[in-house]
DNA sequence: AGCACGCCGACT
DNA sequence: GTCGGCGTGCTC
């Protein structure tokens, strides 16, 4: 018999994140189980804590015992247990904070709705005579006519609560338990059909199904461009999945989660879907999570986090859009969710499907090395072609004297596209009005006082704004070093190019997306709708016009400056670029007049450039994986950042030192850059420095890592310098 | 994390 | 004389 317990114990804290053993008393002993929430003494006060196993013996002393069980069902189910202890050892956090990372707070604080509850008419109540009582007689009609409803919905729909006590205390309504479809009772959602696949997507259907029937790990690759109709193989798979009674789990980035994304899961597989976003409230959260372990949800939709989603019997699990960046979470645990997805598919022996116009270099290249299985699209599901891309040297430009943000060829085309009635979207990589403010005379740049950043010019606001910390100052109207007054803006933002557009064509009428206009959810999809129904015809934007915006009418695609990603100081610069480019240029041409896409920028014969105009993904790849290869970048190589920041400078460079110079013995044939400043030296008045370790395999060395990051904290535990280690990280600016 | 223990300055 | 400041150390 079992009679210890090893428990986490739920505190965020270095000094407790140790499994700590506890006796179970007797009369506790049949109902704790791995997985539980106990609370337990811990000093002199008492806190809660996780059973990750049981033991027969210890050799701790003095032992204390288990006070009592907090919920009586196992929290955590074996497979989040195994990952759990996967998690912390991979991104080296703390066991609570791979479980907090792993069940929404909503859900491990217990207080777990009980099943929902729905209000139906009673036998007695259907056949009660009520015309005396005419709220009563109208709230029986509701529930006779379109119920059952829940009480929300009920008083939603005016009926008051004292009705319903009455009504129930006369036993005309009763209580049912319901399942989640039936809590969700929307107007009944029009179910959609499968589409006949297309040549092309058939292939990869039949091999996606082959992989699934091996019942092995598989990892497939689906390189598809942009409306090649990757969804619909998505769907077909996973319907295939469920007619092998499994399950099936699918990530998309979180902006993709869209209202038409989650109509069109839940039409095609009505009552089987479970969609986690980020506007669920935690009571919402928790009873989908309650759903989705009790079996009844056999589909989970869902950004980053969804990954942990409790499926049982996991068949398949789609990553769409897979090279995105939203699925490295950026705080501990610092995971990615492909790699947690390819251990669950391990653990389940499932097909892991990732998608992408654009793949990452690792998953590509892994593909290419036959570990896994690349399936190709190449054909839009609508026989139309992509749209040729012009390049612009805009060096060209400067030198012929012709100084605009705009290319004279940009500006054809778009005067084209207003006689012709047509749509443009201009895609600018910043926000703001100009990157920075120099001083012509003395050459001095405005800086924030508090990062170590240029300043970004806001002319609507008549300020000057840092866009890391949020700092705002005024304009200078003359310099703030010589005093000279020939100040001049640079490089364009996107209130500048919205600013240049009403001066060259005051009457047409625009719309400027970026994150100081489009603030909500609500404020999106107000000028989506805008543009969709043609109340503008030209759309300013950034990042976030990139993805979505499909509209026919949109015939011209014109990239202000497509430099801005190329030119951060960071490996994946160029990676990044070429995304971003293909992904911009897949919002034109969705229509029967075909479209253009312009590239300005000051490296035209960069390859990312190049390739990106070519809609060759393969020659991007060919370039960029020899580049990586050649300065062993990954995927040749795995990277640990250690970043260390604190506002006394001095102290900061001290740690990294005392940090850097303990790994040394203990990276073997890593190696070691640093400690030295980060890019990004200062943010929010910290100081930034940094060792990465660079090397083959370095999960090899996990434990000795681990063991001198134990030795940091219990060193120095009062170092005022925050330490954070990031395996595998996606930017290191 | 949260709490006790412990060793130095100004107050009913 | 003590009340209380927060540096240090510990929790199965």
């Amino acid at each position: 018999m079992h009679q210890y317990a090893e428990i986490i114990i739920d505190l965020v804290s270095n000094a407790v994140d140790q499994p700590f053993h506890y006796r179970i008393p007797p009369e506790l002993r049949a109902k704790i189980v791995p997985g539980i929430k106990v609370k337990v003494p811990l000093g002199n006060r008492q806190t809660e804590g996780y059973v990750l196993r049981l033991l027969k013996k210890t050799s701790i002393e003095p032992l204390r015992d288990i006070i009592a069980i907090s919920d009586p069902e196992p929290l955590l189910t074996v497979e989040q247990l195994s990952l759990l202890s996967w998690l912390s050892n991979r991104y080296y956090c703390r066991k609570i904070d791979a479980l907090n990372a792993m069940v929404p707070a909503s859900f491990r604080q217990g207080k777990r709705p009980k099943k929902p509850q729905l209000i139906k008419v009673s036998d007695l109540g259907a056949k009660f005579d009520l015309s005396r009582a005419p709220a009563q007689k109208e709230a029986i009609d509701l529930l006779l006519s379109k119920g059952p409803y829940s009480r929300k919905k009920l008083e939603e729909a005016g009926v008051s609560a004292s009705t319903i006590r009455t009504l129930e205390k006369r036993g005309l309504i009763e209580y049912i338990s319901s399942t989640y479809t039936q809590v969700n009772n929307k107007e009944q959602k029009s179910q959609t059909l499968p589409h006949e696949l297309h040549e092309e997507q058939a292939n990869c259907f039949n091999h996606i199904g082959e992989a699934m029937r091996q019942k092995r790990p598989r990892r497939i690759l689906l390189h598809g461009i942009t409306a090649s109709g990757k969804t619909e193989v998505y769907m077909q798979s996973i319907a295939a999945c469920l007619e092998k009674k499994e399950t099936a789990l699918v990530l998309v980035p979180e902006i993709a989660l869209t209202p038409q994304m989650i109509d069109h899961f839940e039409g095609r597989f009505p009552g089987k879907v479970s969609v986690l976003h980020s506007r669920l409230t935690p009571a919402e959260k928790a009873r989908h999570w309650e759903m989705i372990k009790s079996g009844e949800a056999k589909v989970v939709l869902g950004a980053r986090s969804a990954v942990f989603a409790p499926l049982k019997h996991i068949g398949l699990i789609v990553i769409d859009e897979e090279h995105e960046t939203t699925y490295k979470q950026e705080e501990a645990p610092r995971y990615h969710a492909r790699d947690v997805a390819w251990w669950r598919a391990r653990y389940h022996r499932a097909v892991l499907l990732l998608g992408s116009a654009t793949p990452s270099l690792e998953s590509y290249y892994r593909a290419t090395e036959r570990e896994d299985l690349l399936l190709s699209m190449s054909a839009r599901v609508t026989p139309i072609q992509l749209p040729p891309v012009q390049i612009v040297d805009m060096r060209r430009e400067l030198k012929e004297n012709h100084r605009k943000i705009f290319s004279r060829m940009l500006l054809e085309e778009l005067e084209g596209v207003i006689e012709r009635d047509e749509q443009a979207l201009l895609f600018i990589n910043r926000r703001g009005f100009a990157g920075f403010v120099l001083c012509r005379e003395c050459g001095y740049v405005v800086r924030c006082p508090s990062c170590d950043v240029s300043l970004t010019l806001h002319l609507d606001r008549q300020l000057m704004c840092c866009h890391y910390c949020g700092h705002e100052s005024a304009v200078p109207q003359t310099c703030p070093d010589c005093g000279g007054i020939k100040i001049r803006y640079f490089s364009a933002g996107t209130q500048r190019v919205e600013d240049e557009i009403k001066k060259l064509y005051p009457q047409v009428s625009l719309i400027r997306m970026d994150s100081d206009t489009t603030t909500s959810r609500q404020a999106h999809s107000r000028y989506y709708r805008q543009f969709r129904e043609r109340k503008a015809s030209i759309l300013i934007g950034t990042q976030m016009i990139a993805k979505g915006f499909d509209f026919p009418d949109v015939t011209l695609v014109g990239v202000v400056a497509a430099d801005t990603a190329l030119n951060l100081p960071d490996f994946r610069a160029p990676e990044r670029t070429f995304q971003l480019l293909t992904q911009v240029a897949g919002r034109t041409a969705r229509g029967e007049q075909g479209g253009k896409v312009i590239v300005q920028t000051y490296h035209p014969s960069h390859y990312s450039i190049l390739a990106a105009a070519a809609h060759d993904y393969h020659s991007f790849f060919e370039e960029e994986i020899e580049k990586r290869r050649q300065l062993s970048y990954p995927p040749f190589t795995d990277l640990i950042r250690f970043l260390f920041s604190g506002s006394d400078e001095k102290l900061v460079f001290e740690a990294a030192s005392w940090m850097t110079a303990m790994l040394e013995p203990a990276v073997g044939a890593a190696e070691m850059l640093g400690p030295a400043p980060a890019s990004l030296y200062r943010i929010k008045d910290m100081y930034r420095v940094q060792t990465v370790l660079k090397g083959e395999g370095l999960t090899r060395i996990t434990p000795k890592v681990k063991k001198v990051i134990r030795e940091y904290h219990s060193h120095k535990p009062s170092w005022p310098v925050r330490m954070t280690v990031d395996f595998n990280p996606l930017v290191v600016l």
